[in-house]
DNA sequence: TATGAATGAGCTTTCATTCAT
DNA sequence: CATGAATGAAAGCTCATTCAT
């Protein structure tokens, strides 16, 4: 009779989780790792605060725990691009495109990063998972290239790190610090025709870099 | 006799706040402004923490006449380039390298304008200072695209905000997320041959966007 | 065997809750709400000063708990009188002398009332229990007042209200100001004699009015 | 030609002490002792807060040299009434007037009366100024007594310091706390028409007490 | 697994007071 | 006489964390 939930607040260790997961990732990406705060987190968990302690251990551990799901999540959504199944100008266009909307649809990670590094990346060094996961998209990124250069389309010679820093830090910048530019310039520059101007002139700059002329 | 500073430690005004000031700019840069503390500032500049509050009111507005005092700072860095009196493309090539200089001489500069951003940079709204300075660099950036324009040189249609944000961008990802991108690519970024190659690569990437084929 | 209070100090909610309050009245009761002192509330009540904001969230919500707590027991005491069975002219001199000796007896109300009013009352406007307690000592005292005037011995067009705070007004002004009245008159006003010397007084007074003549 | 002010900010001694006077009888008499704040008394007075100190040495002191002006003024006002001229039913209610009107018209003096006591009157105790004072009108209403006495007309056996206490304490209650007292009854106490009902209620129960049946 | 109660250390801010001129 | 600059002590309050069940 008594069997199975009887409550209907599960006691459910995956779900608690999760949602404790959840919080944090809203709570840090919201506040920074200082200005984040443990309660908050449980209320919006809708969990007790000691649940916390029970799975993370510890805010610097939860922390760790958030950018490594964060990470996670954006390495397989690059890998899901299929760049290599591409004709090499289309993967890079797909490439700026992508990075571009992952990170509107993703704000979190863009204050995550900032936060993760204004702490010299202390916790990912501790993290064994991330090292691994040694963003595959670099060699996509490196065979696109060659073939590219192979086909007479490219230039010869580009990094593909440095590019793939080029491309996200042309997204980054401009979301990322969208409050201080459009508080400096005066100008919205999230209304869709920003948006769209700005994907455009990012795929200019990069396409204009990387095509043979 | 008597003329002239009779005691180092100063009853002085005018050093007592710019010792705050300097002291706030390396906290609020090492720690963002959550994990800031007015202890450590007052020690840092080595004056009584009451003082703070003195002359500053509270730990918001202190870092508010930190943002103020650090955009002061590069508007009028930017404004001894001169671009105006060179050739276009070397004036782009200059705004490049200027721009990757000062953010490695000035690292606070990118964490004090993220810390700004996380905030929304409802820091900034309430100041009047830095809305007025609004970056002439801007227009001086529009007068050196319209002069390659019609020498010929240079593609029409770029937008220097666009393109502001992009040199900005290209270098500011790299410089600010240093510590995460070591880590995931295990290349050591800030070595000399790192930031020569990274320098070319920026100086390749904008002058390929701007200039004709 | 494992029945009841293993530990004296306790893990105990409600005593928690009523050690604090118990401190807070004394210590706003001899400092007044500005010259209180969180810290001694938390030495009076033997527990931890950050209890005192989870019980009670603030230094104002905690002075308005202690009000109201002070409030509820003299309604409930003026409730324990039963002036409704007794003789119009006994329960009159009855009410003078709870008056006198709970005033006496609870020297804390004196001065809380003072502080509430130092503070125009914004503490007992935010509170619903104290209004909701309207004092029924008012409809009793006119009850007894009318069954006096019926009887003949009484005077008509006794308002309740204003007798109820002239037999306050001259227990309170004796009691609240001793220390000024003491130095300025020279005189001990709380000796024992002194003590029943102003009770005689006071009952004198209230029923030279009231009784008729 | 430089003779006399050459500021209009006179260097005035007499006035600057004033100012600091009144402006600390307001602050004490809104924010009581502990509550005061020497910062605000400045800036009311248009002084320089180190001013403060040279005058009146500290917070303590300042607060008693509010309490013995405030004495002297109402002794002042209490010996230009003249009651020893007057028949003897007309200065009682005279007195019971002039104590009603002074403290509606200074109602500072009942807020420092409280603060006062709230200190068990240990500033007074160092005034000898105040003991001097020692209240000549308690004479005057002893020989206004004795003279209703011997003319028939009020009651003897009447000590004139319980008396003089319960006129106070008839207007002082009902003032000092009319902020609970309002809220409780939800009355408006101090309209123009309580007003005149409490005094006549006042009048009423005094001579009530003081005049032969 | 889950939770309410409890805590020590430390945070920003305030305050009366003093220094130097 | 008058003032701006400076300070030590402490205040109210917060925070991550742990205890006890």
């Amino acid at each position: 009779m008594t069997t199975m939930e009887t409550d209907t607040r599960a006691r459910d260790p995956q779900r608690s989780r999760a949602a404790i997961l959840k919080a944090a990732r809203e709570e840090f990406a919201a506040h920074g790792l200082a200005g984040a705060r443990i309660d908050r987190i449980a209320t919006r968990a809708d969990l007790n605060k000691r649940l916390i302690y029970y799975y993370f251990n510890s805010k610097d551990d939860l922390f760790l725990s958030v950018l490594e799901s964060v990470y996670t999540e954006i390495r397989s959504a690059e890998q899901r691009l299929r760049l290599l199944e591409m004709d090499p100008t289309d993967a890079v266009r797909r490439l700026v495109e992508f990075t571009w909307h992952y990170f509107i649809a993703h704000p979190e990670f863009l204050t995550l990063l900032a936060s993760a590094n204004l702490h010299h990346a202390r916790h990912l060094e501790r993290s064994t998972r991330v090292q691994e996961m040694n963003s595959p998209v670099i060699q996509t990124l490196g065979d696109v290239l060659e073939r590219g250069r192979k086909a007479g389309t490219f230039r010869g010679g580009v990094d593909p790190v440095q590019l793939y820093i080029s491309i996200a830090g042309l997204a980054y910048f401009y979301l990322s610090n969208k409050y201080t530019l459009s508080s400096i310039f005066g100008r919205d520059l999230m209304s869709p025709k920003a948006q769209a101007e700005r994907l455009g002139h990012m795929t200019d700059v990069i396409l204009g870099y990387v095509l043979r002329t």
